[in-house]
Formats: structure tokens, sequence, C-alpha cells
DNA sequence: CCCGTGCCCTGGCGGC
DNA sequence: TGCCGCCAGGGCACGG
């Protein structure tokens, strides 16, 4: 699933390939995909628009047209292609026709994934973007530790949560939790300023060593984007449940923490 | 205001 | 082999 690094990987490649270009025309085969405004009013709105710029907050990524803001979210399994023929499939559900004869694709197979857009004065009103958080890279000591402290959930639900902090996902919270020698179930309140350091520290390491690895993506026009990466090779807990943890030999766990699936090595992050 | 629950979806997997 | 039922999972709406 695409979290901040894939989502770093695959804008990199969009404006490698399509800064610049035009959106001549839209289709849209799933209507729900397409948020917070009515489909009709999207597909008229956004002929013609340049694509300026695209850039990223947390997981969210953000087209910057001439007079619009384009917001998708690729959630679980969304992904984007371009294309110099366009070939629908069952999982395709927008194309949008680009000036460069080029075309550009959303697939995702859950259907989960949201596209929306909104006139550039007023994107940063855009619910999507308000409840986005800063990112580790940006993320003072003290105001994470100012909401860790004053909260009494567990510490990876609010880790998820995109409001507090943008950029982790399942996958890389156990990553930064395993490296930060902190059981997922621990009450947010009961984690000390330095161990907020060290889980900023984790996320920026464990965040930069994904988007290194998956940076080397950028293929030709006609491979999926960003979704090659190598940052599976580097994971310590996740997905590791019955092997041996790489600091103490203990085998790594996998419970359940408010409904995701976790992994940990019970040995090195103990419960307080 | 905060919390928990259910929903959106479909491929893949376990069970038989 | 095939079919059925269930589950994963980010974010949001809704109800208590």
């Amino acid at each position: 699933m695409p979290e901040l690094p894939e989502v770093r990987t695959v804008i990199a490649t969009l404006n490698n390939l399509i800064k610049n270009d035009t959106i001549l025309s839209v289709e849209v085969y799933w209507d729900k995909i397409i948020d917070h405004i009515d489909v009709d009013e999207f597909k008229k709105a956004i002929q013609g628009q340049t694509i300026n710029d695209i850039k990223s907050k947390g997981k969210l990524i953000i087209f910057v047209l001439d007079d619009y803001i384009m917001f998708s979210h690729l959630r679980m399994e969304g992904k984007y292609y371009v294309e110099d023929n366009y070939t629908k499939d069952k999982h395709t559900h927008v194309i949008f026709k680009l000036k460069s004869n080029r075309y550009l694709a959303y697939h995702d197979v859950r259907k989960f994934g949201k596209i929306s857009l909104i006139k550039k004065a007023d994107y940063l009103q855009h619910p999507y973007l308000k409840k986005i958080a800063d990112e580790p890279f940006n993320m003072s000591v003290s105001e994470l530790y100012q909401k860790t402290s004053n909260s009494k959930k567990e510490i990876k639900p609010l880790l998820l949560d995109q409001s507090i902090m943008a950029g982790l996902g399942n996958i890389y919270v156990d990553e930064v939790l395993f490296r930060s020698k902190i059981h997922p179930e621990t009450i947010a309140n009961q984690i000390s300023e330095k161990q907020v350091a060290n889980i900023i520290e984790n996320s920026c390491q464990v965040l930069n060593k994904a988007i290194a690895l998956g940076g080397t993506t950028i293929r030709t026009y006609t491979s999926s984007l960003g979704v090659s990466g190598k940052f599976q090779n580097e994971l310590l807990v996740h997905t590791k449940a019955g092997e041996e943890c790489t600091e103490c030999h203990h085998k790594i766990e996998k419970i359940k923490v408010k409904g995701r699936g976790t992994y940990l090595c019970p040995n090195c992050q103990k419960k307080l």
C-alpha cells in the first residue's frame, strides 16, 4: 500500500513525465473515485488545465493546475500509469487525455482511492489537506510530545492518525516502533519526550531510506509508477511473524492493535 | 469533544 | 478442483 515513500516516488515520476503537459479531457468509469465534486463538473472544469507541478503532503498527491488544485489519495491500491495508447482494463477508473498525445490512467483494484478538484484560492480549506499534520521531517519534538502527552490512545493508532503526524501507514509504523523499542499498545501519554524524539528520528530514517530505495523506479512510461521499490528488503518486523528478531533473536509476533495487523518483538518492545 | 463501529471494495486464502 | 465466506486496510460518516 502506498505510504509516504511510495507517494514521493510517484510524484517524482509524474513530474518527470507529465509536468507542463495539459489535460485535454477526462473519462471517469467509476464515479465514486471523484470526491467532493460532481463528476460532470469535474470533467468540465479540468479541460484545458496545465499540470504546472505535482507535490505531496503525507500520502496526499497534489496536482497544481492553472485554476485548480487536484487532490489524489491512492489509499490502498491506487496507481497511476502514463501510456502512449490507452488500454482500459477492469481496474481503470479514470483516464486523462493529455496534449502530448499520451494518457494518464488511474487504476485501483479496491476502488478506495479518491480524486478531488478545488479552486486554487480555496484549496487550503479542503478537508483532505486541512486534516494533514506535518510530516516527520518538519515535526518538532515539542509539537509531537504535546500531542502524545495529551492522548490516552495507544501509540500505534495515534501515529497512524494523519492529523497527528503525516506519512506513516501500517507498515512503516511497525518498523518505527520496533526501532524505537516501544510497544505499539503503549498509552501515548506514558511516552517520554526522549522517546518521542526517537520516534521522529526513526520515522525520518525509515522514510528516507524507503524513499531512496523507491526512487529508482523511474522507467519508461508504460510501466506502473512507484510500485517496484525495494523497501521490503529492509523490513525488520512487518510481515516477519515467527522469524527471529535481528536484535535479540526472540520470535517476532503478530497481534492486532485496534483491528490492525501489528508485528513486534515482545522482548525489545516491552509494555510499560 | 471523544470514542467505537461500520462502510467502502475485491483478490486471495483457508476450509471443506 | 471448486465454491463459499471471510479478511485486509485508510479514512470518513455516523451515533452514543
